[in-house]
DNA sequence: GTAATAAACAACAGGTTGTTCATTATTATA
DNA sequence: TATAATAATGAACAACCTGTTGTTTATTAC
């Protein structure tokens, strides 16, 4: 991936400045933090930040890269189960394994994840993310999940509409202290995706 | 509602305020601006805007509540037909005639409503969004849309879910030119969410 | 042990912030 | 229309953050 040069002292400034800044977008917000807040909390010196990052939201942009690194890597693991599921008759299956571990994932980073996608975190990575979730289900492949001539909606607002939901039901999760399993979370996701929330609330037989 | 104090200076400086507000928001985002940028492209004296408002959040959040103040006078004047077009058998029809309403009113406001919920706009206003939302659907009164005893997941997720698909469609709609008209968006939206995603992309019989 | 290099320290100009004050211009109203 | 009220201007202020640079000190890899 990077270089690999492993410096002790670069490690462990690298590792200090990300730990300060999830502290520090959970108490006051990305907006609000300065440079000279992150190396305050980081107990390092504000000219060794500008060593390594040109400023704070390119030290956003390199945590999140990893993030998406990691979910490309689960996406791709899930990838052959899912298509197997979707060409049997227990379609409503496919996505639920894809979800658990997804859930599972966000459990492991929940730190990063809570502060960034919260309500003071980083708005552009949201909406890197719901591109790259709708590319996951829609991409450039042939056998992708979805296929455009069988929508009853135009493409682009099918992917808003799930990639924000989907999107909306983790944050919630996170916000409120992950008191579910990823287990259940992935059965209230699905659920909700499969049969549709008018159909989860009750309201239709 | 506030102030009935319409000295012509005043309204003539709020609005250059406001409408530099919007430019600069969709010119290099929220948070990249500064005070300083509004004066500048509203042509009036830095002292000016503090003499008005506490600082570019307190400025947000005044134009954010007329937004919400007006989407409450829609929601008031939609309910008595989709509380009784709840109870007839047309259940689906129910929330078509308050969609239409909502994209109407967002078409109408078009430059702030961009601005405000696009990729470089304001996160905390989402928030607040989706709580009025939620709040609409599901609010304290008795004959609310949704009761919980019928749902099949928390209300939370329901919630975020719905709230966050609504707001996705609504950016997505507004970033791509709003070439549908609200009629159009309105249709897409109730599909959407009465049979869910899942069966508009095709994948349900 | 030594050479390489990361981090600390200190100082810099340039920019924004929020405030204050005296001065000028506009507005409401009598 | 004259005048009193008040909004806007212009200028100055200290405080703060930024990004950069050069020097010194400490740590690390070999």
């Amino acid at each position: 991936m990077r270089n690999i040069n492993p410096d002790l002292r670069v490690i462990r400034t690298k590792e200090s400045i990300r730990h300060a800044l999830v502290e520090l977008i959970n108490e006051k917000g990305l907006e609000a933090i300065t440079v000279k807040d992150i190396t305050t909390m980081a107990k390092i010196n504000r000219g060794t930040f500008y060593a390594h990052y040109q400023d704070k939201y390119d030290l956003m942009i390199k945590c999140e890269e990893d993030i998406m690194i990691d979910m490309s890597k689960i996406t791709k693991q899930n990838y052959p189960s899912v298509i197997a599921a979707l060409e049997t008759d227990s379609q409503n299956l496919a996505p639920f394994s894809f979800a658990v571990s997804l859930f599972e994932y966000l459990n492991i980073n929940s730190g990063f994840m809570k502060a960034v996608l919260g309500p003071k975190g980083d708005l552009s990575f949201q909406t890197r993310l719901k591109q790259f979730m709708w590319e996951t289900l829609y991409g450039n492949n042939p056998n992708a999940f979805l296929k455009e001539e069988n929508f009853l909606v135009p493409g682009q607002y099918l992917a808003a509409y799930m990639g924000t939901a989907i999107i909306g039901v983790i944050q919630q999760w996170l916000e409120s202290g992950r008191k579910e399993s990823p287990q259940e979370m992935a059965r209230i996701l699905t659920n909700l995706t499969v049969n549709g929330p008018y159909f989860a609330a009750g309201l239709k037989k």
